[in-house]
This record gives structure tokens, C-alpha cells and sequence, in this order.
DNA sequence: GTTCATGATCAAAACGACTTGCGTAGGTGG
DNA sequence: CCACCTACGCAAGTCGTTTTGATCATGAAC
């Protein structure tokens, strides 16, 4: 069934049909009706691949992220999903797993479905899939990559804002020590929150101890395995901020293993503010990453740069702030 | 740039390019060989939507999940999408949000995308959806709907085996009185799981206490409502099996707000196993759903039913067995 | 009653990949 | 030297929608 079928039963060409469904202003009140009656009769619903090749626009946007199981990510996709919804745009949702393979995939694939536009959230960005993608002409949106260009826009994190507001907080619990759980070795994203944590405790008058800044992997095992070999050291932190909460979960996990107590014996300050962080014991006190906000400027971004591939992009910048729950407190006095 | 262009670089007609990008063995190895450099050189990437509208068909299923929000979903989508990518397939994916209109909007969108089939796992499924489906010959996999037809599978998940280890383990610690908070009134899948539970306490010659069956939502707050009904009754049960994990979640958590503690007071048994079953205090003892085995039961019901829309769906079943972790103990001597 | 304007509708071309039947240029074997 | 085969070119047609320049109908103006 295809529209010229529709076009015989309403007794008009496929001309008309297109322009009714299309909301011409072409087409009598009468007529428009008429096509519409057959159309829900027959339940019609048009070829979209059809539009796709003729129009040079399929309607849906690309979103890349590395991996869907951290809670982030669908608290993300959540709210991204609903405003395209809401605008008529598919998403076509891919995952690398970290692996760099995986990436050129899922690119190809987003390219050969003609995607009106890439959000690419996962953090292993390299050149190449870049490069790939603005050679043929389809925007794309990074996050906190800090680079715009043609066709190439930017979401980035002010993670200082946040990350001073809790450095504050621990010092004014009389924290001295402050320890850091990081991302990644070598992901530009990892940089940037160390960087601000480095740049929070200077601002706040404190030494960082390096021998207090460790790296996990933005996952549960990361924040465990750091957060052992924190134990282990003679000199230790009283607060720890993590590079995001499933890290600072780990840690918290590892804490109570050895039966040791947050905030009694460390505070722990996690990064996201995921469901999660409220649900585990103690709540975590967390730098707050909102979710709908940055969906909303991923999608903005794509928008603008849909409508111009040609342009310049923008940056867009999402700012943080501090929760506080239950696992800060003031330090117990040691030794 | 299309195909011609490639031809044209390669001195061959359009033709040929054709047959080297499928593989044809009517082409001579050297012609092939220039043809695929060009195409490497130029980064050709063919038009999807071209394709789609020549073959009828789009390599991609729709996938429909109801809250993405929900652990389960994400670490299904995982493997659903791991499996999909190794056969070049892609994923359309879409939340109802437990809204019909939702459903309705994401229907009509797959349809529109030319999808080779959709997986449904949204329990809010009613007929009309279905019907709408089925009439444009597009292949639906349902869970645990337990219902197959022309063009239409189901994976049905086998509850009663996990169930019945569930209770023969809390039978064995020697609980009695047996509690159950179910997912949301009225989905037939929490219909199956409430079925399976009062079929296994029967079994294992115990009685099912209806004061002790609640309702939940699949969600913590559910979880939190149930657990403060029951907390206020004057009999009470002494071990509680959940709809889900997240419900499991949220009695937990009322169980420690009220100063009890798991498993002394109330033993806790929840369902699916997600990761995060294993990260709360006490780690979960939860009836595994192996989600891997779901997702490649989905997939192989997708595939058989695409190469033949017009056949009758198979009924598939993935089996549920007990992890035993630290919320169930023998209960405390009461009274 | 003819002319004109205007609005409604039509027919045909275009989008890009793929197929196919037929034609042909080379090379090989007998 | 003829027959045969292989590897390709060529050109036309397909998929369903949108868009275009062209045409038709209707009514108003003269």
C-alpha cells in the first residue's frame, strides 16, 4: 500500500495526498478531508526511507555513549529520548563498550542511516570517527571536548563550580586532607575533573597531596581498587571525592568491608547525583550533573547545527552544584 | 556522492561497483581490488534509505521498553545491542513510559522506519498496538504475553522454577509465613509472577496469606509503600519475596528507616538480579533472570519470524533460578 | 459571454542503490 | 580460425515520496 493507492480511493493524485499529510495549505478543507478519512481507514503510514531518500533528512539523531549500564546514561537518555519524542526525532542509540572498533561501527552505521546529526557522549573520542563524520556534512555534538568548528558544537561540564562549592563544604567541616578517585587514565574528560578538583582546593587555600589523587575507571571496581590502595598508605585523606558516584560507591563499599564508617571515618563526595546515590547507605553527598539540562543543550545543538551543517557551532557549558546527603561529616580526630 | 561517482574514479560502471560491495564473484579480483581503494580513498558510504526503499527492508528492529530508568532495561539493552551488531543489524530504540499514547507515537514510528521487527517489552501491551503490528506485516516478539500467532512470538519467562527454590530456600531456614509484594495491579506479567509465587508456597505445603500479598509498582517507592503497610499489621509476615529487585530495594530500605535489620528481622528476596542487587546492604538474595539468555531469545524470535513474516511464531522460555546472597537468614524467634 | 485571475490538482521527474538482460571486448581452447 | 567463455558496460526499470511546471476549473470582472 503506498500512497497513490490512498490517491485512487480519495479520487486525487498522489500530489495531493503528500500535501495533505504534509500540512499544505494547498489543499480545499474538503478534499484534505476526504484524503484524511481514507487514510485512517486504511491505517496508512508512509514509507519513511522513501522521504529519507528524496529529502536527504531521516528525522532521527544519533546519540554514541560507552556504556549504557552506568545509571547516568538512561537517567540521560531518558530525557534526551522524550524532548526528540516531542519534536517528531528518532534516536538511534549505539554503545561503544570502550572499544575504539566498536566506535567506527557504530559511526559507519549512523552514516549509512543518515542521520541528521551525531550526540557523541563517549568519553574514548578520538580524531578519526570526528573527522569521518563532519567529512560528510553531519553535525555533531561532543561533550566537554571544548572544540567547536563547522558543523562541530560542544557541551561542556563546568565541573568547577561544583567541585569548589564541595571542597568548601569539606573545609568547612575541617577536612585538610582531601583525596581524589579519578576516570580513566588519559580520556580528556578525566582530565578535566581533575583539573578542577585541583583547582578547587587551591582556590579553597589547601595543598593537594598527589599521593592522595588516584585513577579508578568511572565504575564500582575502579572506586574499590583505589580506594584499597588509599587504606594501605600510612598517611591517609579524611575526604575523598570521586569522579563520579559508581566510583565513590566503590570506595564506600570498600570502606565498610574493613569496618570502617562513612562520614565517621571518611567522607566520601561522588559526582552525577545518579538515582543510585540516594538509595545506597550512607546517601552520598554528591556533585549534582543535571541530566535533563544537558540533554536539553545536546539537543539544542543539534538542532541549530541540523538546520546550518555549514556554520560554526557553539558551546554550550551545563553548570554543577553540591548536594549534600549523609556521607560528609566532620572528621574524626585521629592519631 | 553516490555509486556513480565511485564508478567513475574506477573506470567501471555502476554496475560493477554494485557487485563488489556484495560480494559478486562475476568481478575480476584486480577490478575489485581498484574499485574497493577508491571507496576506501573517498570514505563511500552507501545510502541506507536508498536500499531500504529498493529491499522493503531496513536491517534494524524496534526495540520498546517501558522505563529505561530500570536497571533491568539497560543490561538487556546491552546484550540485545551486542547481538544485533554482530549481524549488522541496528536498534531503534524507544520508552513508552508507561503512557499508551507513548505507545501508540513509538508504533508508528517504527513503522515509518520500515523495522524488520519489534521486541516488545513494555508490560503495558495492549491489542490495538499489537493488531496494528501484525496488520503491516511486521514481526513482533512479546514477553511473557504467552500468546503466538502469525507474525507473532513470545519469550515467556519460566518464573515458577526460580520461585519454587526461592521458597523451599526460605522453607529450609525454616520460615512460615511468607509475604509478597507484587509489581503493578493489573499487568498480566505481574499477574504470572504473583501466579508463580502462590504456586510454589503451595507446593512446598505452606499457605499463602492474602493480607500478606501487596501491590508495588516494579519501582523502590512501591517497594517502600508495601513494606510500610505490612510493617503496620499486627501479624506479620517473616520473610518477603518482590516483584523485582528495585521493589526488593525499597522495603529494605524502610526496614532499616524503622531500626530492623535484614535478614534478622525480615528475610528479602528479590527478583531479576540486577548489579545493583549485589551493591546494596545486605547484598540481595534474588531470583536470577538471565538477561543475556532473554536478549538472544529475542533476537533468534526476530530473526526466524523476518525471514518468514507470513509463519506462526514460536513460543520461547528462559528459565529463572536462585542466587543466594545475605538477605535471607533463618528468622529471629519472635513473640 | 468572453477573458483573466486564482486556486486546486495533476503528471512527471528526481532522490540513490540495486538488478537484469543483453551486448561486446578480450582471451582461451580446440 | 572459429567457438566459447569471462568480465564487464550499458541502459532501463524498481522502490515510494516529494516537488515542479503545467493544466484545469471556478468564479469574478468587464
Amino acid at each position: 500500500m503506498d500512497m497513490r493507492d490512498i490517491a485512487k480511493l480519495a479520487g486525487v493524485s498522489s500530489a495531493t495526498v503528500s500535501r495533505v499529510i504534509n500540512g499544505s495549505n494547498l489543499v480545499r478543507p474538503g478534499t484534505a478531508e476526504r484524503v484524511r478519512r481514507v487514510i485512517d481507514e486504511l491505517k496508512f503510514v508512509p514509507n519513511g526511507s522513501a522521504t529519507t531518500l528524496k529529502y536527504g533528512r531521516s528525522s532521527s539523531y544519533g546519540l554514541i555513549i560507552p556504556d549504557i549500564t552506568n545509571p547516568f546514561f538512561p537517567e540521560f537518555i531518558r530525557s534526551f529520548e522524550a524532548i526528540l519524542v516531542g519534536k517528531n526525532q528518532d534516536m538511534l542509540m549505539a554503545t561503544t563498550d570502550f572499544h575504539a572498533s566498536r566506535m567506527q561501527q557504530t559511526i559507519h552505521r549512523m552514516l549509512v542511516r543518515q542521520v541528521d546529526g551525531v550526540a557523541l557522549l563517549a568519553s574514548e573520542i578520538e580524531t578519526e570517527p570526528i573527522e569521518t563524520l563532519i567529512r560528510n556534512r553531519v553535525p555533531l555534538v561532543t561533550m566537554d571536548r571544548r572544540l567547536v568548528g563547522r558543523g562541530l558544537s560542544d557541551v561542556s561540564i563546568h565541573y568547577v563550580s561544583g567541585m569548589i562549592q564541595a571542597v568548601e563544604h569539606l573545609k568547612q567541616l575541617r577536612h585538610r586532607k582531601i583525596g581524589y578517585i579519578g576516570g580513566s587514565a588519559g580520556l580528556t574528560i578525566s582530565d578535566h575533573r581533575e583539573q578542577a578538583f585541583v583547582k578547587a582546593v587551591g582556590r579553597a587555600g589547601l595543598k593537594v597531596d598527589p599521593n592522595f589523587v588516584r585513577v579508578g575507571n568511572y565504575r564500582i571496581s575502579g572506586g574499590e581498587t583505589a580506594m584499597v590502595e588509599l587504606l594501605e598508605m600510612k598517611d591517609q585523606p579524611t575526604a575523598i571525592i570521586a569522579a563520579n558516584d559508581l566510583t565513590a560507591i566503590g570506595a564506600l563499599r570498600v570502606i565498610h568491608r574493613e569496618g570502617l564508617s562513612v562520614p565517621q571515618d571518611f567522607s566520601i563526595v561522588g559526582f552525577d547525583d545518579i538515582e543510585l546515590s540516594d538509595i545506597v547507605y550512607p546517601p552520598l553527598t554528591t556533585i549534582r550533573l543535571p541530566r535533563h539540562e544537558l540533554a536539553e543543550a545536546f539537543v539544542m545543538a543539534l538542532e541549530s547545527s541540523a538546520k546550518d551543517p555549514h556554520a560554526v557551532g557553539k558551546q554550550y557549558s551545563v553548570r554543577t552544584s553540591l548536594v549534600v546527603r549523609s556521607s560528609t561529616g566532620p572528621p574524626r580526630r585521629r592519631k
